[in-house]
DNA sequence: ATGAAAGCGCTAACAA
DNA sequence: TTGTTAGCGCTTTCAT
């Protein structure tokens, strides 16, 4: 069965199409006779607003576009997760588009959708794209005044609303917990160097060692985004030098750094305290399951779509732009071991 | 700067509308010189074309959309991925909504989106539909010849396309590995009893003991939701039975059983084989990694995206509909000991 | 080679 | 209370 127009409503009952969108729309000007007749018509002929030609005339979609380095990744699903649910309780569906860390991706994903497709962008920056340091296209969103959120991974030229966590602290206090319960000599790895964020939560291990009077110790640090040579690494680090602790700074690394340990034998916690960093379901379900700083993606990915929507409904001001920091929490678990309780 | 139109670009210009759309078009009506002027003047401008008004006209959105019950399991993430993938490269868009298994949610997506916002429907029956065994929405969007291909959780009863694996042969394959090579006492375990496709992975299981000459043992079937529930099934029965293997049906069933094997003090894989159904990022990161029966995910979601554009584009005719049944592989590692090989 | 006009489906200001 | 008309931004026939 066709879909049917008001025009042929109109049509079919003798009035004219003003008066059949008025009654649909059950305008005060429609007698209640009339309404009723064109509902039960409309309603006989399963009627459907067609949306296009709404949002046409209120210039508006109702869609948001929604740029995701990798839906694989549990971190962003759960962001994901978190912005589809705000989008739906407030009326907007989302284009989800997934970069892939590709820069080229990115830029034809926005320039395909600036143009009255969508009424904003939620986006994290690629990889390519934050190495590059391009960011024209995301600019030009900005100028256009289509509103533009950013989460996760953003960039300190895009005057734009962000939704991040504070990465440097987070790991200054995941570095200063491993102090806290005994830890003396704590390694980093990572397997996200290539990353700002990565970049910042080196920056917080590094404080907080310094801050507490331990040296910054280069032999320490694995930094490898291969997971075989990563592996490697550590191991041979496990193995010469004096390390009674490691700072994953993201889940792979945690993930690559236990199996690294269980190969060497290692009772965890007793012999080695390992620490991650976001709370994923390899985090969850390790044997023994990690203690993480947790940073709770359906939060950002919550934020962020109030935020737009706010902006795209003109409850905030385009031009007020602000960061929010969404907090993170240690979660303690089974791979920190806990020899007493320092400050 | 706000958006320019093709009206703007005509007064500008002093041409008509029509001229400056069929010089954008490249059209062979208008002379080269005047085609100049006005893409000078469009790029100038930075001209894009209104997609809203194109859809209204062209009566396609070039939109399709993606109902997925969950996007926090990998197994969906991979075919949205795929989904994706095959979208992009034909030029299509995806809106996709999380249905959380929930019937209502599943049914208010499909009733906003069945008038004209999209080209076609990707869907996967939520647990509660399945239960509640209500499909008339997705009957609706067959009976309105809207393009819809299903994945994963089908229905016998929704005459449209599908992209399957074959559940029951699949078990059936990995009970059988699980004979061949040397177990004796197969135990099922699964958290997901509620799906059909759960009931079908179980028929397979059943239907491969029988073959080979072994009895169905109630007992040796531990069929749960809950997770501390199962384990503790799990337990029992690894205490009480006589059991040397396990085929876990999906990875939640997998992970657990893992786990209190662990707590067991079980050695796996010489005292207790395991054998996973999908292959998820656990599975993949588990100490010893599970050997498991693979579904390829990304494929099942291109193989849906590339029938339902084809249907879209007419490439297809709309009641020409199949069932696409996408092979599954066993992955053999850790958690399965291979005392000889039968047969 | 260019333009006028109709139409995609709908809303809304204005008229009757 | 109901209808006429213009317009959202664009394409496309049909004139010119």
């Amino acid at each position: 069965m066709k879909r049917i127009t008001i025009k042929e409503i109109s049509k079919a009952l003798n009035v004219s199409v003003s008066t059949v969108s008025k009654a649909l729309n059950d305008s005060y000007e429609i007698s209640e006779a009339t309404k009723e007749r064109i509902r039960e018509y409309a309603k006989k002929h399963k009627y459907r607003p067609n949306s296009l030609a709404l949002s046409l005339q209120k210039k508006q979609t109702k869609n948001i576009a929604v740029l995701v380095p990798s839906i694989l990744d549990y971190f962003f699903a759960k962001i994901l997760d978190g912005i589809e649910k705000v989008a739906t309780e407030r009326g907007y569906n989302i284009l989800t588009f997934f970069s892939h860390e590709s820069y080229e991706k990115e830029v034809n994903t926005i320039e395909m959708l600036n143009n009255g497709a969508i009424d904003g962008f939620i986006a994290c920056l690629s990889e390519e794209t934050l190495n590059l340091d391009k960011i024209d296209h995301f600019k030009q969103v900005i100028e256009d005044e289509v509103p533009l959120v950013l989460y996760d991974r953003v960039h300190k030229d895009l005057a734009c609303d962000k939704v991040v966590i504070d990465n440097v602290k987070t790991a200054y206090k995941a570095t200063r917990y491993l102090m806290k319960i005994g830890c003396e000599d704590i390694a980093l790895v990572s397997t996200i160097d290539g990353l700002n964020v990565g970049k910042f939560r080196v920056k917080g291990y590094k404080k907080a060692l310094k801050k507490y009077g331990h040296t910054v110790d280069k032999n320490k640090m694995v930094r490898l985004t291969d997971a075989k040579l990563l592996k490697k690494s550590v191991k041979k680090m496990l193995l010469e030098q004096n390390v009674d602790s490691i700072f994953a700074i993201d889940e792979t690394a945690a993930v690559l750094t236990l199996q690294v340990a269980h190969s060497l034998g290692k009772k965890i916690p007793q012999d080695l305290s390992i620490m991650g960093f976001s709370n994923g379901v390899l985090s969850e379900n390790s044997t023994p399951a990690l203690t993480v700083v947790n940073q709770h993606g359906a939060k950002i990915g919550e934020e962020a779509a109030i935020r737009l929507i706010d902006k795209i409904e003109g409850k905030v001001d385009i031009h007020d732009i602000s960061t929010q920091i969404i907090r993170t929490e240690l979660i303690e678990r089974g791979t920190t071991y806990r020899m007493y309780l320092k400050f």
